[in-house]
Formats: structure tokens, sequence, C-alpha cells
DNA sequence: AGCACGCCGACT
DNA sequence: GTCGGCGTGCTC
């Protein structure tokens, strides 16, 4: 059935193929999680000639899996089942015509495998294509046959230049940073550019990529964006300066046929330009010599599954790397709110920080209309004053956003006579009340119904929504602006894009032509149209409730609040001709918070200074260092026990470290599908301290596991330089 | 992670 | 009498 991956199974392995040599013992990295007490690599008899890198399909067990040739050891670990030498088993091929992966790639997966505390296997064949995995060698030839017959007639057919976008003239201010950047690049310091959103940031890119790629042939720039949803502007822009077949791109909403022939691409050096999410910053790139983080501060760039690794540090240790190992390579972290732990480190030098805060074409950043919510009447949805200037904004052909961080219709049902809730039975959480289909739906493991009549407790009939979501946003807005009209006579257009409303494929899309023809009025969204998107014709943004970030238990919410609401605020008024009238509204029972103080004034140093020695005084993360260990079991009490075992055995670990074990903590939603959470928190304030402990924690929790109190843990894992706690 | 082996409940 | 549950253990 499948003869080529059963070969070895057969007797015929064990006598070597008569035509070649036994071959040298060398390392090799599998697909294996770090638990047991399997060291990183495994060794195997490589055929000679097989450099570090190499991909090569090995015998595993009973099975057959990819793997990739890494560097010696040092030559006293030669692996063995107590003191007899262990039976090696050969290498079964390698991948023809597939260079091995780079040295700087090498040390990059090593990093961050041990960084992040995951198998140096795991995490490096995570990073590669995953049909890499699945392929037969035939069906490995042909595909590789075929993309090298692409690519030599597209390289046959030149791009007509023509078709390209000429380069724009820069700003003085995009010039001046260019130029810096120029002269910044001995320096080896990543950069920070710090612009404002629509001062032109995009641009610089292009042309500092554009003028690498000129003076390099070989070079290649790796371009970072935080949300898949982001690509397709970007690369458009990319595309239509570089040509379609210079830039691969390298993101999860890929087909695995389109990951493999990009990642290809990138790999043998034909695409000059990487453009993808967090993933991308793995991808192999031989000529890497310039990365672009754009919106470094976006939380995005954090995995919270698998390796839960932040491309954006591995980003910067990358550029090091390769500096290391070739020609050098920059970074630039680009934002107009950066994350704290990037301004700190240009305040302090560590990065160079470059300033572009005028906008382009001499736009102004808008107005802050603060609405103080303790002034309005109960349950309105918004302001009196600020639906006015929603419909002025209408009368005259201009667009509003109004922005509700929860989809839905109500994020709770309940019954007024018993006071029942829809909590969901698997979550410790609320199902929201989605009145388009009438379900019940869990935004957390997504368990959905139909409403019930009457309620499930009592049978009364009156059950009730309770608070708004952007559903029901959307119904009130047209409902309490049905009166006005726009210019042609015609009725106020409302529009909602959230996560309910671009479900399928493309959908996005076409909603953000319909705004961006000026079909839609008012738009109703989610975060995720607060982002990149650039609507011209918005002149007024508002944010409904702001509050939930100023005092939620994330220590990062308020960083959070203040880029997206200047993030969205980027969005009034980009069209110069129509700045002078761009609005930020905000409701907020908190009118007098400093947080809407420094947003009055777009004043982000002035917040990141506050922030910064609130976190210096509270000591907090970047003075210090943290990672979380979490546990997933079956009963809460479990998942506990097995995370306080893991506290003692830090604790002895530790020794003299200075170091801060906190007692383990029920997760924020304490349930999710029946699977029971907690974490604990370890901090310090020197990271080689923390990164100690961290490595040489995991036999402790492999231990720890199987104690009689942890009797039902599901699985643990250590989240390092977490987002939120 | 896979994929074995291994030891106890409801079915042709 | 078997099919099949997932508990423990191993993979160069």
């Amino acid at each position: 059935m499948r003869p080529l991956k059963q070969s070895t199974a057969t007797g015929e392995a064990d006598a070597a193929p008569p035509n070649s040599q036994p071959g040298t013992p060398s390392p090799v990295v599998v697909a294996l999680p770090a638990h047991t007490h399997l060291t990183s690599t495994l060794t195997y008899l490589c055929p000679p000639a097989c450099e570090a890198g190499t991909l090569v399909r090995v015998p595993l067990g009973r099975r057959d899996v990819l793997g990739i040739v890494w560097d010696q050891p040092p030559p006293d670990e030669t692996p063995t089942t107590g003191n007899t030498p262990l039976e090696l088993k050969a290498v079964l091929d390698r991948l023809a015509g597939c260079p091995p992966l780079n040295a700087a790639w090498r040390m990059l997966a090593a990093f961050a495998a041990r960084y992040y505390q995951r198998s140096l296997g795991e995490l490096a064949l995570a990073a590669l294509p995953p049909q890499l995995r699945d392929l037969s060698s035939e069906q490995w030839v042909r595909r590789l046959s075929r993309l090298q017959k692409s690519a030599n007639s597209t390289a046959a057919a030149p791009a007509s230049a023509a078709a390209l976008d000429a380069p724009l003239i820069p700003s003085t201010q995009q010039q001046h940073v260019l130029d810096t950047l120029a002269a910044a690049g001995a320096q080896h310091k990543p950069v920070l550019l710090f612009g404002a959103t629509g001062s032109g940031k995009t641009e610089v890119y292009l042309q500092v990529a554009q003028r690498l790629l000129a003076s390099d042939p070989a070079a290649q720039v790796l371009v970072m964006v935080p949300e898949i949803n982001l690509t397709p502007m970007l690369l458009a822009r990319f595309t239509q300066r570089f040509g379609e077949h210079q830039v691969a791109t390298q993101h999860s909403g890929m087909t695995p046929a389109q990951r493999l022939t990009h990642w290809l691409a990138a790999h043998l050096g034909q695409a000059r330009i990487i453009l993808g999410t967090r993933m991308a910053v793995l991808c192999s790139a031989p000529g890497l010599r310039l990365i672009i983080v754009d919106e470094e501060h976006d939380p995005s760039y954090k995995s919270q599954e698998g390796a839960r690794y932040s491309a954006r540090d591995l980003a910067v240790y990358r550029a090091q790397v390769e500096t290391r190992h070739g020609r050098a390579c920059q970074v630039i972290l680009g934002s107009a709110t950066p994350s704290l732990e990037s301004w700190h480190a240009a305040a302090n030098g560590r990065y160079v920080r470059l300033d572009m805060p005028d906008r382009m074409g001499g736009g102004r950043l808008p107005h802050l209309r603060l609405v103080d919510m303790a002034q309005q009447h109960k349950g309105a949805v918004l302001a009196p004053a600020l639906l006015a200037a929603i419909g002025e904004r209408a009368q005259r052909g201009e667009q509003s956003l109004l922005l509700l961080n929860r989809r839905g219709y109500a994020p709770v049902l309940s019954c007024h006579a018993c006071g029942w809730k829809s909590h969901c039975p698997s979550c410790s959480a609320y199902r929201v009340f989605h009145k388009i289909d009438r379900t019940l739906r869990c935004h957390h493991c997504g368990f959905t119904e139909r409403v019930p009549r009457a309620c499930p407790d009592c049978g009364n009939l009156d059950i009730a929504p309770i608070g708004k979501g952007t559903e029901q946003l959307e119904e009130q807005v047209a409902a309490l602006l049905s009166d006005q009209q726009r210019p042609d006579g015609q009725g106020l257009r409302v529009a909602r894009i959230d996560a309910d409303t671009t479900r399928e494929k493309g959908s996005l899309e076409a909603q953000l032509a319909r705004m961006h023809s000026g079909e839609v009025d008012v738009l109703v969204g989610t975060q995720m149209v607060a982002k990149g998107h650039d609507f011209r014709r918005i002149t007024l943004v508002a944010a409904l409730n702001a509050d939930s970030a100023l005092f939620a238990s994330d220590y990062r919410a308020p960083e959070r609040l203040f880029s997206l609401l200047m993030q969205a605020g980027g969005r009034a008024g980009r069209d110069a001709g129509l700045s002078h009238q761009g609005e930020l509204w905000v409701q907020t029972w908190n009118p007098a918070h400093p947080l809407f103080t420094a947003l009055r004034t777009h004043d982000f140093e002035r917040f990141a200074q506050r922030e910064l020695a609130d976190r210096e005084a509270a000591g907090m993360p970047p003075f210090t260092y943290q990672a979380l260990l979490r546990a997933e079991a079956r009963t809460q009490e479990a998942a506990q026990a097995f995370l306080a075992a893991a506290r003692d055995a830090a604790r002895q670990l530790a020794g003299a470290e200075h170091l801060t074990l906190y007692p383990p903590v029920p997760m924020h939603i304490q349930r999710v599908a029946n699977i029971e959470r907690a974490q604990m928190l370890l901090e310090s304030d020197s990271r080689p301290a923390l990164q100690h402990v961290l490595t040489h924690w995991h036999e402790h929790l492999a231990r720890c596991k199987t104690l009689p109190a942890a009797k039902g843990l599901f699985r643990w894992a250590i989240d390092v330089d977490p987002l939120a706690i």
C-alpha cells in the first residue's frame, strides 16, 4: 500500500545496501516532544558528506519521519543504553536537490527551542512546511522539478518594469529616516521606527527593501504583519513595487501546497521578499539581510499555542545571528504605539529610535471627544451628542466607525424571575446571545443551542438580554438614524464587520470594498476593523466600551487600549482634505483617567513614560522577567496540586537565585470545554536566572505529573514572557 | 507526538 | 468467545 514507507520494515535494511558506505554517526532532530528521557537529537548513520542542515528521512520506531541533520555534538556524547552502545539505524534518504538549512537558521531554531522551553525537534520541524513531512521521495522530486521549471519560465520572461509601481517621492521626514537607516545600518542595532499612523512607514519599508535588493543580488527581506487580515494589503504594495514572483508569503491561511511552494521559493533564494505573519520569522531565507516587523507592539506576534514564541523578539535575535553568520542583517520594528519593551530598549540605547511624527500631506490627528457616561441617561447606547455627530457626517457624505469589542447581540441572557443566566455547561463563561439566528453561543468552546423560549429553570417567558454586542449596536444605530438622510436623499446605511460577518473567505474584502466605495455610512465593528485598514472617508471613530480595558486585571490592558484608540483614531481623517474635522469619540465613566489626558494630545511618549514608571515601581516587565506554568486537568485540584509540586521543585532549583514563585491560581476563565485550567507565575529580575530554572525544571515536572494528587492532569506548558497573566 | 503493548467491559 | 476502551512506555 505504501511500499516506500514500509521498505525498512523488511529484513533487507539490516544488511547495508551493497553500493553504499556504512555511514558516519550524525545527530538528527526529529519531531519529538521534550518529555521522556530522550536527548534533543537522535543519532543515525548518515551517508558521507551529509552536512548539517540536510533534510533527511529516518526510521523512528515503526514509522519513517522527516529529520534535520544537526551540528556535531561534542565528541564525548555517544548514545548508549546504560553501558551498551546503541545499535544505530541508517538514514533512509535525503531530500534530493534541497539545499541544507543554513547555520544561522539552525542557531535560530536552537535558540527558540531553548528559550521557549520546547524540544528542538518539535520547534525546528514545526517551522518547516507541513507538506514536507508527508511527501514521498517521488512526490518530492516531482514537486521540486515543477517549481524549478516555473521559476525558470518567470526568469525567462523578465518582469515588465512598466507594470510595476515606481517608488514615491519621499517626504522630507521619510527621506531623513531613509538616510539615517542607511547610516545606522553599520551600528547593527535594532531600529525602532516610531511613526504616527499615516506618516508613511510603509513607503519607508518599501524603499529600504528596494535599496537593499538593488545593492545585493542575493539579499532577501522578511516583512512581518501581525494578522492574516492585513497581509493582502501589504502584499499588494510589495508585489506592485517588486513584481509578483519576487514575493513569497507565509501565513496560516495558505493551503499546504502553497505553504510548501512559497517556503521553497524563499529557501532556494528565488523569492527576494518573504511577507507573512509571525510564523514567517522561522522561514528559511539564506540571503536574509533585512527584517521588518510592522506594528511591532501587536500582541498577535506572541504565539499562544505550541511553542509560545514572540516573533518580534525572535526577529531581533535572528538579525543578530544572521549578522554573525554572514553579512549584516538589519531589523526595523515599526509602530505608532511601540510596545513598552521596545520603547524601554530604545530609551536605554539598545535600540535606535527614529521618529516620524507627521502625517503625510500634513493631515492632523483627530480631536479627542470624551463622553462622560455619568452625565448620560442610563442605558443609552450612544450619547445624543455622538449620535448627532454621526448623523451630521452622514449628511455630508462622510463615514463613521463605531468600535465595540463584543460580538453577538448581547453577552448574556437572563431570566428576570429566577435569575437564570445563559451559562455555558462546559465553560466558566456565559453563552452569548446571537439574535440573527436566535442562538446562544459559547465563544470559548463553540457550544451552540437555539435560544430557549422560556427560562429553562423556572419556565418564565421573560428572559432578556443584558449588555450590548455589535449585532445590537448595528440594529439600534440603524433605528436611531432612520430619520437621517445621505446627500443623495436615501436613508443611511449601517453595516457591521466582525468575526461573524467575515466567516467565509473573501467576505472581509467584499465588506471593506463596500466601505471604500462609500456605500456604507456607519460601520459597526470589533477590533479587527481598527487595525491597518485605510478608510479615506471616515472622519469619526467612536470607541464605546473603552472602560473594560481600564480596569482589567491584565496589566497590559491600558497599553493595548491606548494603542487601539491611537490606531482607530488613525482611521479618521486620513484624507488630508477632510482631516480638519476628524474626531475620535470615547464613551467612558472615567474621563479624568490619565490615559485619556495623554491620548488627547496624541502623546504616546507621555503615556509610555508613565506606564514604564508604574511598571518599574511595581516590579513588572520590562524590569523583571516572567514565565508561566500552565496546567490543564480534569479537576481544578489536580491542576493546582501539580503546580504546587512544581513550585516546590522550582524552589529547590532556584537555590540562591532571586526568583519569586507565586502560588498556583485558577486561570481567568477557569474551565473551558470541561477542562480545568490553572497557572503559576515565576518572576525574576535576571533573565539568565529565570532561564536557568526553566531549563532544569522539565525532569522535575515529569515527576510532578505522576504524583497521586496530580492524577487527572492532561497537560502542562511553559509560557516564557507571557503577554497576559 | 505517534504507535505499540496490555489488561478489563459490551457485542456478532 | 472477540472488539475496543485508553493507561503506560518507547522511539537513535
